[in-house]
DNA sequence: GTCTATAAACCGATAGAC
DNA sequence: GTCTATCGGTTTATAGAC
């Protein structure tokens, strides 16, 4: 009897779907280490150990919300490189660096669980790694969409000393894995600008440049901008 | 009666001061969110209501662990630009970097407790504001220093489009409170390699560069020769 | 799959004796 | 200033009835 194994299923997802969305609401109140399982519950109007049924622990709700925000930000930046395939390269990085930041300050809470402090006792499992890497690729791509139409400034990627061999290596390396035929110098600048980037968010949703920068929104449109030159872009 | 009295401040001093030292290692099992004055005080061979003598509360004691934090980090950094006056800017810059850096990863939570996610619950209180502005200064006084000294590198500062108005105005009162007569165009290119400085130092000790990044060391040097490039130092 | 009930812990904070 | 005792909450997780 397949269709009563699909129903019961669909009941299934529909309760996993109200528990995450529940976690969501609690990881914004009270952070990711004060996220209680018996506390969703509570508020679901379940019974704590209902919960269990649909996550074997408070990890891997943890895990599963962690999961949630990097493909929501990973989709974000991917439509924002799609959508603006074809215009400049500089014009494209700053469009996607705005919607990461903008997905962050919209959602601060699940960018923490994704960029700030790691949770104590918590290690993530593997599961992450792959959704994890969708920001980090699609703003790549843009770096290797520029440098396939020989739109990649040749003045940058080489503007302090070069890479010191070993770092040389490893960016090679780097660069064959996600962004073939990239020089070093480039791949280099591109890793600087992408810690850059999340440096930035950081610390205007961790509150560090309260009282130094006044409009965030103007200032990193021109940080990023700063950035993109910096690549080459 | 002056000796009594230093005596027995002397005595409630050394209890703060173990107070402190175990809620630095609580602070490293637990993290910040689960630091508990009971727990301490239990490690301590306290009972829970002793503690209570020397912090007001939970968050009074958060708050002695960001200061002592701040003051660490803050110190170390004044020290790397003080032993290092002289010397060329770039590597005062490097230097005053890697100590940051080092800090940070052998004390990996306390440097969280300081630019990772905010504790849910707790807004630092105004006795924080200026241990923290320690590193920054001390970093911006290499570039202060740079600049009096006539080694500022014209070429960088204005390497992209030149800031918003917007954006240039803010800078300039910035400028004029920490390093006066620093034109915008520098004062924006210090205020990203600050962002970016810890944007890096996140990444590593936060594990967002793991398998992208091996030789951590390597990278950061690299890494941060460039970022000193694109103030002109 | 949901419920009650329970075990076995934990927490911040306070009152009041000594 | 340290102690006992306590209030009034919290948690994860499991056993077993329905």
């Amino acid at each position: 009897m397949p269709t009563l194994r699909s129903a019961r299923e669909r009941a299934r997802s529909e309760v996993t779907a109200e528990i995450l969305a529940t976690a969501r609401q609690h990881l914004a109140l009270h952070g990711a280490a004060g996220l209680s399982l018996r506390a969703v519950a509570r508020d679901l109007g379940l019974v704590s150990s209902a919960v269990y049924r649909y996550f074997e622990n408070r990890d891997a709700l943890l895990t599963a919300l962690i999961v949630e925000a990097y493909d929501a930000l990973g989709e974000a930046t991917e439509a924002a490189a799609r959508s603006s395939a074809g215009r400049a390269p500089r014009q494209r990085w700053v469009t996607a660096a705005e919607t990461i930041r903008g997905w962050a300050v919209a959602n601060p809470h699940q960018y923490a669980l994704l960029y700030g402090s790691p949770v104590p006792g918590y290690t993530a499992p593997d599961d992450t790694v792959v959704p994890g890497t969708r920001v980090s690729l699609a703003l790549v791509g843009i770096v290797r969409d520029a440098q396939r139409d020989g739109l990649l400034s040749a003045r940058a990627g080489g503007r302090a000393d070069p890479p010191s061999p070993v770092v040389a290596g490893q960016l090679e390396a780097l660069a064959a894995l996600i962004a073939p035929g990239l020089p070093a110098g480039f791949m280099l600048a591109a890793l600087v600008a992408w810690t850059q980037l999340f440096g930035l968010v950081s610390f205007e949703v961790f509150g560090q440049t309260r009282g130094v920068v006044d409009d965030h929104a103007a200032f990193f449109r021109d940080a990023v901008a700063t950035m993109a030159a910096d690549i080459g872009l």
